[in-house]
RNA sequence: GCGCCUGUAGCUCAGUUGGAUAGAGCAACUGCCUUCUAAGCAGUGGGCCAGGGGUUCGAAUCCCUUCAGGCGCGCCA
């Protein structure tokens, strides 16, 4: 629908000599009076031409010729042009959406462009929780969706493996197990208490039996902690799975950057560049010259790198990499590291147009209407695994992508369990059920449900039904709209729609109608629903059930 | 104190990157199952877009400012 309407707009301001090309935005207007599509681009050209807006949108119907897609094009309002396609085009697009072609349901937005999403990347000190379950939903639905458009996608997860972080996890499955074995063993201050750490422990023990008791810390360290941090990348793989995101491309290592020397190289390259300096016994990188409020320090006066330093090579190796677009999606309590890493990207002498933070808003999770204070060291945390058998992943995942990244979420648990029959994930898959209800009572009646190309799509007339039709043409554009501003929720609000106009139109009209020909049009119409129903859910990471 | 985010219906949130008359879901109230799935539909009520100033053909959207909430400001990770 929008291609067509471009490709003639951008002939009549040719035409009329209009240079250079400007980027022709292409609206849907809010009211069905005004049309089915609205470029407000008679206004921007006003100050270039020195007429008036209606003038030049009057230039530009006039030169638009030759067209037989509209039944109408009408100047409105301060200058707008409201395009109203004839029902034959309307047809045709409809037909060529129930083709199947994928190619008719896409804008071009990646153009093959190479992006890296990073998401998710929590520590491997735990499960994963419903603050993770948030990124891994925006994360994956985004990543769905810019292979869609076109983007070649890799998505990436990065493991802070080297820290203090993983001494602290060895520690406090070192001191249950002592005290498993019946040593006291005090437990460190700053440790992890979940219960998970003694459940591990107790699996320690089990395979070990008394191998560890009463051995001092400092001589099975290393051991414990290579086997409590490969049981954890376990734990989160499972809960990954089980929120049913797609895999990763690539599991970064913090501590291989360490042992390929990637840190050091990157931080002497920085040194090379004269962004580096010494002060205080310390090693410091010259944030304030691109913007940062104070310098960082990357080596402290011990000699030990910080957490910084290897951020600083890990985003050198994704620069290194090539990709045109990298994408880190953080929670939003991280945000005030965004200058620090712009500034290591403009250091080494990369445009940071490409570079992009996706801040994901911490979720506030209630039980009863009041907030449940999360903390993984004192390990009263809600896992992801639990809200996944509490609401199911659709609904999390749902819930997740009906608001934007950077607003706050009340996940109030009793309410989406309670509640979960008016959960708008329901109400989306629902429509999916029932149109696959009607095609099996189309079979069981002996109708023909293939060929829906070939059906009478004349009779698809009134009011109701040309507006379905329009709304499924609009999908390509909301797509597009949501990969170029990297909003994956903006196709959970379509769904939303779709799925009212489509209930509302189920209820009104009766699909099987003693008339062969009707009811073969509107089987057409409800196969193209669910074509795009499917789609767009698939995009989400949400399934699309046959039966409810 | 400085920085970032948020402030839209009673509640939870959208608002097509500055467009036309402000939108949805819950909650409340009134109706609809002998007809393809009632996890549904039809209808009613509900607004100083936090306040004020500016920018322009046009502002919920951009700029300034005040207020309220959240978060961040380590030689922690």
């Amino acid at each position: 629908m929008k291609k067509d309407l471009m490709k003639i707009l951008r002939g009549s301001l040719d035409s009329i000599g209009v240079s250079p090309m400007p980027d022709i935005e292409i609206e849907i207007p809010k009211a069905v009076s005004f049309g089915d599509l609205s470029p407000p681009v008679a206004m921007g050209l006003a100050k270039q031409l020195k007429k008036s807006h209606r003038e030049i949108a009057g230039d530009i119907v006039n030169s638009i010729k030759d067209s037989n897609i509209f039944e109408k094009i009408d100047i409105a309002g301060p200058g707008f042009i409201n395009f109203t396609f004839t029902r034959e085009y309307l047809y045709s697009s409809l037909k060529s959406l129930l083709s199947g072609r994928k190619s008719f349901l896409r804008e071009e937005v990646g153009n093959n462009r190479r992006v890296l999403v990073e998401f998710v990347s929590a520590n491997p000190t735990g499960p994963l929780h419903i603050g993770h379950a948030r990124g891994a939903a925006v994360g994956n639905a985004l990543c769905n969706l810019l292979e869609e458009s076109g983007f070649e996608v890799e998505r990436e997860y990065y493991i802070n493996d080297a820290g203090r972080q993983i001494k602290m996890l060895a520690l406090s499955v070192y001191s249950r197990y002592q005290q498993l074995v019946g040593i006291e063993a005090g437990f460190p201050e700053d440790g992890y208490r979940g219960q998970y750490i003694d459940e591990e422990a107790a699996e320690l023990y089990s395979q070990v039996k008394e191998r560890y008791k009463g051995v001092p810390f400092q001589e099975c360290e290393e051991e414990i902690g290579g086997w409590a941090y490969s049981r954890m990348m376990e734990l989160i793989k499972k809960d990954i799975a089980c929120f049913a995101v797609k895999d990763f491309s690539n599991w970064v290592s913090e501590k291989d950057l360490y042992e390929k020397g990637d840190v050091s190289r990157a931080i002497k390259e920085l040194e090379d560049k004269g962004f580096i300096y010494g002060k205080d016994g310390a090693v410091w990188f010259r944030s304030t010259a691109f913007g940062d409020d104070k310098d960082r320090v990357v080596i402290k006066s011990d000699g030990e790198y910080t957490y910084f330093a290897s951020d600083i090579a890990y985003h050198r190796n994704k620069l290194e990499r090539g990709f045109d677009v990298i994408i880190d999606i953080w929670g939003a309590d991280h945000h005030g590291y965004i200058p620090r890493i712009e500034s290591v990207m403009k250091a080494f002498g990369y445009d940071i147009s490409g570079f992009r933070v996706i801040l994901v808003q911490m979720v506030n999770l209630l039980k009863d209407g009041s907030p449940l204070q999360m903390s993984k060291r004192a390990g009263n945390f809600v896992t992801l695994s639990e809200v996944v058998d509490l609401v199911g992943a659709d609904n999390a995942k749902f819930i997740f992508l009906t608001r934007k990244s950077d607003s706050h979420l009340d996940f109030d648990i009793d309410l989406v369990t309670a509640t979960s029959a008016e959960n708008p994930v329901y109400y989306v898959q629902y429509a999916n059920a029932r149109i696959n209800s009607i095609f099996a009572n189309a079979e069981a009646a002996g109708i023909d449900t293939e060929n829906m190309g070939d059906v009478g799509f004349q009779v698809l007339s009134n009011r109701e039904e040309l507006e379905l039709i329009k709304k499924l043409l609009a999908y390509p554009m909301v797509l597009e709209g949501a990969a170029k501003a990297y909003e994956p929720h903006r196709i959970t609000f379509y769904l939303q729609e779709l799925v009212a106009m489509f209930h509302s139109y189920y209820h009104k009209y009766k699909v099987l109608t003693d008339d062969a020909g009707t009811g073969r049009a509107r089987l057409a119409l409800c196969g193209a629903i669910k074509i795009v129903l499917g789609d767009a859910l698939g995009i989400l990471g949400v399934t699309a059930p046959e039966k409810m």
